[in-house]
DNA sequence: ACTCACTCATAACCCCAGCTTATGAGCCGA
DNA sequence: TCGGCTCATAAGCTGGGGTTATGAGTGAGT
């Protein structure tokens, strides 16, 4: 009786069909280590248990992937294909895992960190996996907000290091600049818009349409200004919670989108999302780091603020 | 009874403290629609089956990632984070499924694909999802394999496009460039080599005992060719079956590696691997599409090449 | 040539994570 | 005040995945 009606889910689910990631672990452990056993010992299960999970993704994925002999066990030609696509998914979520630690946010952290929605989401991660492969006993806590509440946890003493975006260095706090964030106007690949060649006139932008998150966020802050001398941001299509969900509008071609080229970037490589130019308009913000005025960064904090300067930040 | 020994996996695998792919899949859904249920039904699930995990996720992480209310859910700052972060996770998966559901194979694809490893680990999975998004109904077949099977696959038929690396269009094919890969030398942070200003003297590298992939490999043979004038390839420290393998290897500092630029740029990104400059030495070799000659790629061939010109593909 | 040490596979058993359905309780708008 | 939405709780089932114990190959070393 539990009818489809949902309109979302057409397909039985990723899940069912890519291996989780004990699986994928065990699988690059065996692409290591060349041999079912060692692999099983190396993350910690017995050895039938290693084979049979082996097995059941080779019957899931229906391709072999591993070459059996009394000699240890060598990886297919597919079965290094699958093992490095499934390297992605395991740093992926090594990301995600080493993001979560810093969110749980153990007082005793050796380094408090706190950051805009905007930084934490898209670029922290990546800091943080970089920062335990060179310093693996630096333990991170993370506290994620907007800018004024960033600001207001340096300020305080509750976070040894922020990172905002915004204009400029908030009251009180000296920082630096360690990136750039440009706002994009993203469509549907559908989307009239999508096969302009020339940019979109400012004023036309401020007259559409669009998919928006909800007033007070940061980047709706930037538009705003940004298109007052336009006549202002028109009546929003459609306001959302979530950067997330504003995203999904958008791929599913609600209507234009403004958004972070960093919340984007996976979307319009592949080519979910199309970027539309505006001619003569600066979306452009500065990331900064700051830190409490005259305290300069030393210990974990430099350490960190390092990693970032050189990061994939655009 | 079962001590450690193996010096592999000293923490109780990822797998344990990052939500499975399910559980992430429901995150996404609860962003977008802003409901436990209406998510549980997005992704196929009851009710309470959704609460229950979303529950569990937030016990799992110790953080609370949605703000429950009789109007609806909607996520907390902290949710928002975790859901962009989930979303790379799942977006890697993607490309995964994508990846294997090609490999798979069914010979009544509309789009039969052969490429190199390289090709086939790096670059086209972002393709496949990219081309999926654009024009779902294409079903491709992929087989990875070798420069020389590629080429002979294209040439009997078997396959609509083919993608090698190398230095010229195979004989009696057609081809075009669609990129470049560059062989790095990569090491360990900690090794004395990353410390170096300067690029390093071919000779030197030459004179090096390497971690390599086994005689016969496409990397290989680059290099044995642009090392040659220097006294050729020394005695490798390492052969290993799988650029999988190699990485690893470099990343737990057995040596200095060589592999593709695509290979370790997220090792590179990460720091858990350095760069290391070769002066005077071009390791650079075309990534080409190649098919019948004379036969201009049509219909979905057509549509994933044009896909692949402005890929990432360095 | 024999044995040892390693490979992986099979069999029998067990357990718990996660699902389901049925139900209840709170809040909002008509 | 009723109906419809929200999420939570309870009780019960199922099966995937784990374990140990064992067997059957293969290759290397004496």
């Amino acid at each position: 009786m539990s009818e489809y009606e949902a309109g979302d889910a057409p397909e039985p689910s990723l899940a069912r069909r890519v291996p989780d990631l004990a699986a994928l672990e065990l699988l690059l452990a065996v692409a290591r280590l060349g041999s079912l056993g060692r692999a099983a010992k190396a993350v910690g299960v017995s050895q039938p248990a290693a084979s049979a999970r082996i097995r059941s993704m080779e019957r899931q994925l229906g391709v072999a992937l591993v070459h059996r002999s009394p000699a240890g066990s060598r990886l297919t030609d597919a079965g290094g294909v699958v093992t490095e696509w499934a390297r992605r998914v395991v740093e992926a979520a090594e990301a995600f895992d080493a993001g979560a630690a810093a969110l749980r946010g153990r007082r005793d952290s050796r380094l408090r960190v706190t950051a805009s929605l905007t930084v934490a989401e898209y670029l922290l991660p990546g800091w943080l996996v970089a920062l335990r492969a060179a310093r693996p006993e630096t333990a991170v806590s993370l506290q994620a907000g907007n800018s004024v509440a960033v600001a207001a946890q340096v300020r305080a003493g509750a976070a040894d290091l922020g990172f905002v975006e915004g204009s400029g260095v908030p009251e009180g706090l000296d920082g630096a600049v360690i990136g750039h964030d440009r706002l994009l106007v993203v469509v549907a690949p559908s989307h009239p818009w999508a096969r302009r060649r020339r940019g979109l006139p400012p004023a036309e932008l401020a007259g559409a349409a669009l998919v928006l998150r909800e007033q007070g966020s940061g980047t709706r802050q930037v538009l705003d200004e940004a298109l007052a001398p336009y006549g202002g941001l028109g009546v929003p299509l459609l306001e959302l919670a979530s950067t997330t969900a504003v995203k999904s509008a958008a791929v599913t071609g609600a209507g234009p989108a403004v958004l972070s080229e960093l919340a984007v970037a996976d979307e319009v490589a592949a080519r979910r999302l199309v970027a539309v130019g505006v001619s003569g308009l600066d979306l452009t913000r500065a990331l900064r780091a700051v830190w409490p005025r005259g305290q300069r960064p030393s210990g974990p904090a430099r350490d960190l603020l390092s990693l970032t300067r050189t990061g994939k930040g655009a």
